[in-house]
DNA sequence: TTCGCCCGTTCGGAAATTGTGATGGCGTCG
DNA sequence: CGACGCCATCACAATTTCCGAACGGGCGAA
C-alpha cells in the first residue's frame, strides 16, 4: 500500500465517480480503478459498491475513508513541516573566539543570527588562534576567528581586518626603556605567547631580524592574561594596537611592527553548508566586506 | 512522496547505515541511497549528514523523524483497521417478514446474526408474500420471507418448510357449517387476502376445482389482520395450520388443503455477497437445513 | 421495446519508475 | 601505507504503472 492508493481512495470517495477522480488526480480512469482494486486486495475488503451511477462507498469503506484521510493529512504534514524547515537553520553552530569579544563585534553577530536564525543555538567558545585551527579542522569547531595568515587548503578563510600589533609595556618599566631599538629591548622581560599565537610569529620576526633573542618570563596564550601581565608589571608584550589607549598601568611604544591579519576560518568542504553560508553571510554584513565567491553564488 | 520513502527515512534513521536499511528492507543499498536522495529533494531540506561511519541525522532530520513515524503509524492503521474489519459485517441488512415472528423462527435468526455480527444493523420490516417479493426485486430489501412457488430466475429461493393451510372459522359461525363440502363454505362470508398473496392462490385452487365463487367480505394481506378478523366472526378464511389450535373463538375446518411452502429470496446476483452468505448461513443454522451449494462453496 | 448514453472493467502494449550489480571516492583503522 | 567499510554514481534490467481501446451492464429517452 502506498500514498497514491490512499490519495485515490479519498478522491473516488469524495468524487463518487472513477471519471470524475480520474480528472481530479491528472490521470486515467483505468488507473484509478487498478488503484481502487488493488487496494481492495491488500486490505481485503470492499471499499466501494459499483453501481451504474458510479461508486457508493461501502460502509467498511465509510470506515476506512477518516483513517486514510488520516494517514494522508499525517505524510502532508511531513511534507509540511519540511517546507516551514527548509530555509530555517536548527541546530547549534560552534563558532571559536581568539580575542575579546568587542572587537571580534560579537553582539553584532548574535544579533544578526538570532534575528534571522531564531532556532539555531550559537556557541561562542573562548580559545586562541593555534586551538581554534585544529578545532575546526577536526569539526570540533564549525568556524573561528584567527589570526596570522593560514596556509591549510582544506580551509576557507575570510580576511576580516588587519591588526596592527605594538609593543607594550608597563609603566613600571618605562625608566628602564630608554630607547626602542630592538637589541636594547631584548634585554628587557618579556611575556611570551605560544607559537601558535600569531602574535609569536611577529615577534620572533622583529627579534630575528635583529639577531637577538628575548627575554622569556612568562606564557600566555590568552590575550586578556597578556594584557593583564603586562599592565601588572611582568615584562614587554607584543598586542593589538589601541588595547592601551587610555591605560595608566601600560602603555605603547613607537616601534613599527607589522600588522597581522584577522580572519575567519571554515573547513573548506562545507562551503555551500546553509550553516555555514549564513554565519558568513552575517559575518559579512556585520563586517561590511563583500561574501566570498562561493556565498555570493546562491545566497541572496 | 510516497510511503516507501518514509519507511526507508526511518529505517536508515534507526539503523544509521544505508546497508543496513538495505537489509532489513530486503533491498539493496543502492535503492535506499536513492530513496534517501529522493526524499530529501522533494522535502528540500537534508535530512542526514553522511559521514564515513554511516548515516547521522541532521537536526531537520531529528525534527522530522517522528512525523514520519506518525505518517507511517497512520498508514498502518488503516491497513490494521481494515484487517479488522475484513470478515466483519457492518452496515445494516433488511429482510421482509411475511407472517408471524414465532413461526418466522426470528428471535433465533437475529440471536445468531448478533452473535456473529455484533456490529451489523438487523431490520425486520413486516409486510406480505406481495410486498416482499418486488422490494426484494428493487434492492428496498435484502432478502426476505415469502410463501409460495417463486419463479423468477433474478431471485434465488431457499425453501425451509411446508406450511399447512386450513380453513379457519369463527366459532360464531359454528352452527351455519353443516358440512365441509366446499360448494356449501362457499356460500358462508369469506375474509379474503389480496391477490398477491400465497393463501389467496390456495383459496382459489380449491373453489376452482369446484367451480365456485365464494362469498367475499373483507380483503386482508396482514396476517394478524386476516385472524383477528376471522375471531371476530367476519368468516371463513385460509391461515396457517395450528393458528387456532387453543383458540375459543375460531377453530379449523377438517377440509384437506394444499400446503404452500415458506420460502427465503434475495437477488440471485448477490448470491456471493458476504452480507447474503452471512444471513443465508444463520438461516440455515435456525431452520436446520443445509446450505445451498452457492453458499457452501466458500464458507466454512 | 430499442437505442443511445454513461460508467466501470479488462486487456495489450508503451512509458516511466524503480531496482540491481559494479565501480569509484573518501575516510578510518590496524 | 594498505585494507576495510561506507556511501554515491552509473548503465542496464526488471517491475510497475499508465494509457488508449474495446467490452458489458444498467439506465433513461424515444
Amino acid at each position: 500500500m502506498e500514498l497514491y492508493h490512499l490519495r485515490t481512495f479519498v478522491a473516488v470517495a469524495e468524487e463518487k465517480h472513477l471519471t470524475r477522480a480520474a480528472e481530479r488526480l491528472f490521470t486515467s480512469q483505468p488507473a484509478i480503478s487498478a488503484h481502487i482494486k488493488a487496494l481492495e486486495e491488500t486490505l481485503g475488503v470492499t471499499l466501494f459498491d459499483r453501481t451504474p451511477k458510479g461508486m457508493r462507498l461501502t460502509p467498511v469503506g465509510e470506515e476506512l475513508l477518516p483513517r486514510a484521510r488520516q494517514a494522508l493529512a499525517a505524510a502532508s504534514a511531513v511534507m509540511q513541516h519540511a517546507k516551514g524547515l527548509q530555509d530555517e537553520l536548527i541546530g547549534s553552530v560552534r563558532i571559536g573566539l581568539n580575542t575579546d569579544a568587542r572587537f571580534l563585534r560579537l553582539t553584532a553577530l548574535q544579533a544578526g543570527l538570532a534575528a534571522h536564525y531564531p532556532r539555531l543555538e550559537v556557541a561562542m567558545l573562548t580559545g586562541s588562534t593555534g586551538t581554534n585551527l585544529p578545532a575546526v579542522r577536526v569539526g570540533k569547531l564549525d568556524a573561528a576567528f584567527v589570526t596570522g595568515e593560514i596556509d591549510d587548503p582544506s580551509l576557507s578563510v575570510c580576511f576580516l581586518c588587519d591588526e596592527p600589533l605594538v609593543i607594550g609595556a608597563p609603566a613600571s618599566l618605562r625608566e628602564q626603556i630608554s630607547s626602542t631599538e630592538v637589541a636594547e629591548l631584548a634585554r628587557l622581560p618579556w611575556v611570551y605567547t605560544s607559537p601558535d599565537c600569531s602574535h609569536f610569529a611577529a615577534m620572533r620576526a622583529i627579534f630575528e631580524a635583529h639577531c637577538c633573542e628575548p627575554t622569556r618570563m612568562l606564557i600566555a596564550n590568552q590575550e586578556d592574561a597578556l594584557v593583564e601581565m603586562i599592565r601588572a608589571g611582568v615584562g614587554l608584550g607584543i598586542v593589538r594596537a589601541g588595547v592601551f589607549a587610555a591605560d595608566e598601568q601600560a602603555y605603547e611604544l613607537p616601534v613599527a611592527l607589522p600588522s597581522v591579519p584577522l580572519q575567519f576560518v571554515y573547513q573548506r568542504k562545507r562551503e555551500n553548508d546553509p550553516l555555514i553560508r549564513a554565519v558568513m553571510h552575517q559575518l559579512c554584513a556585520v563586517w561590511e566586506i563583500a561574501p566570498p565567491d562561493a556565498l555570493a553564488r546562491q545566497a541572496g
